[in-house]
DNA sequence: GGTTAGCAGTCTAGCCGATGGAGTGCTAGC
DNA sequence: GCTAGCACTCCATCGGCTAGACTGCTAACC
């Protein structure tokens, strides 16, 4: 295996014929496959010493002496980086992108959620989403309930997202105490971000006598917990069954890794973060062993970024076997991706 | 394939060893194996003459004639039916289970959860949890919130949860009207169901004028929303990975189809609703085909009740293999329902 | 030099038939 | 009614064989 020098454009055309043609039919390619498939009006003769030298250069494999070529990692690599920028995603599935995007969705989690079923429908893998960060949300409302003896902070972030945190009533505080911070102070920090809030909460805190002081120092705590819960819920999964049927995933033990990893969901998390920044172009791939996680996985995943103006809020992805039709995964990624950005947009203005 | 009468007492032993030894090694049994197996005194050529009779009677089948026997259906279900009424669960599951509810938790929606990848953690299948219905659930606390040209209305359920609704408001009402309502209508609603608290708003809608007339319709529409978002989100499931790696779902397809009904989560409904009414005992087993769903699954499903009271607030239960390990299953599944039974009630007290 | 037709060589998937073994059903005796 | 014994059945396994799919190489050709 060589260094990945600059392929002449005959082999980088022999290499995207092959793969072409392996992710359609998932067996080894022969010399005379490529040769039709690449229509470079060359016999299958050239086209074997062709495959000879990029197998020597580590873009093939060979199950055996006498059997096709299979692409490697980094021949899919060259592969998707060949493809067309901005591939067009076929006029019926954009249709239901659009038809989806047309109705409107309460907040941005359950849009998230359909965004997934959405994607999983199109591409026939397992879909996931990220969901924007409650950090650097701004918050819409805040209002403390008073529920006998306790209490319960509600943050109506702009997302639309509700979070809730149940507090303990501190000693000698009423309903009365809870009604007047929760008019006095929580009422004007509508637009600040949770990091703000909590900063304006500590500081009213100590400008002021019992009991709201021990009720400010609690929903601080409470806007704490709320930052904290964000790991937990952050990333949605769907159309997962898309890729129990999928046979490119030979062994059971990888696909229960995958299945395990998506119900962890912190794993993921780096994954779709890593897609937020992208290396070129505004749909990411990771190929097989590009990331350990997808290493392991023997999986691949195509992700975008997502967001309202020019601030990424999340990111969007399927999961497929590294044998995926990455032209239909891309194209439907990114047209999915600007539309839910358009819908994001939306909703938090 | 004959009548299911009832079987002599050795021939009821019989079929629970084979089915014991079956569970646990998943190849057909011979006489030999039954007759070491089931201890009863008699040779290997008595228990030939019952496994043919058990055959005959539609208990057992053989893969071909001179293999072991494998159970059917029907002998599944003899042999839940023959195991103990409350098998003890092993004592370091017990104690992660008592471990799990030790911890204060939020809202039931979160329990759930938990106890779901508690489930699967013990018996190694796939889990679900159908949430109490949003319907019979009292309000602990109805608040509309004014946000800017829209309200969102949140409702407070004694489960913790909180369900919440965006609707536009209605021409000339403005803020104060909307806080007006809040604290005039919606206030005196606490303690009541979804559906007596809409009967309530629509009645008040009737006595009083503009705008408060189209406020409270928009309410009422709000409260109809909520209350039919119930079949969304109410069925929780957790640790599918588990049975992406059982090898006794041999058929991918198979795999796809749980896969695929555990995710449009409607169609389990009916199946964990059907174990809330047990036919006896407090854990109800639904065997292969003794469901279209589970038939179509090649699955079998232990389920149990749970709820505060005489009253049963939902279902958790597991998905597994028919050739699953029932007795761990059911203890596991009985064990963890009473747990989470004392843990909602203590909730919603 | 690059390309190509032709051919020998290699390796596998699939088929065949033989073999061993597991397990049955039946029978005759206890 | 139970059991030892036996004939019989059927499958899983294995080695050997064959057809076929490709390759790599060579020699001729442009």
């Amino acid at each position: 295996m060589a260094e990945a020098a600059k392929l002449s454009e005959r082999k980088a055309a022999i290499l995207s014929a092959l793969v072409h043609v392996y992710i359609r039919t998932g067996e080894p390619v022969g010399s005379e496959a490529v040769a039709t498939a690449a229509r470079l009006g060359v016999s299958s003769a050239t086209i074997r010493n062709e495959l000879a030298a990029l197998e020597e250069l580590g873009y093939l494999s060979q199950p055996h002496t006498s059997a096709g070529r299979v692409p490697t990692d980094l021949a899919y690599r060259c592969y998707v980086d060949a493809l067309p920028p901005r591939p067009k995603l076929p006029d019926p599935e954009r249709r239901a992108v659009l038809e989806f995007f047309d109705e409107a969705l309460a907040d941005v989690d359950e849009i998230l959620r359909g965004t997934t079923q959405l994607l999983s429908r199109l591409t026939h893998y397992a879909s996931l989403a990220l969901a924007p960060s409650r950090q650097e949300r701004a918050l819409v409302r805040l209002e403390l309930l008073s529920l006998g003896q306790a209490m319960m902070l509600l943050a109506v972030l702009d997302t639309g997202r509700v979070d809730k945190c149940v507090i303990d009533l501190p000693q000698g505080a009423g309903e009365a105490d809870v009604e007047r911070v929760s008019r006095g102070v929580l009422e004007r920090l509508r637009g600040q971000t949770l990091g703000e809030a909590r900063a304006h909460v500590a500081e009213r805190g100590k400008a002021t006598g019992e009991p709201e002081r021990a009720i400010l120092a609690r929903v601080d705590e409470a806007l704490a917990t709320i930052g904290r819960q964000e790991e937990g819920d952050h990333v949605v999964v769907g159309g997962a069954a898309n890729i129990a049927g999928e046979d490119s995933f030979a062994r059971r033990e990888t696909l229960r890794h995958i299945f395990e990893a998506l119900e962890r969901e912190t794993e993921v998390l780096g994954l779709l973060r890593q897609a937020t920044v992208p290396r070129e172009g505004p749909v990411s791939v990771t190929i097989g062993r590009e990331s350990p996680m997808t290493g392991q996985w023997e999986a691949s995943v195509v992700a975008a970024p997502y967001g309202a103006g020019d601030r990424a809020f999340g990111t969007i992805g399927v999961v497929g076997p590294i044998r995926m039709d990455y032209l239909a995964a891309i194209s439907a990624v990114r047209v999915v991706a600007e539309r839910l950005s358009a819908a994001v947009e939306a909703l938090t203005r």
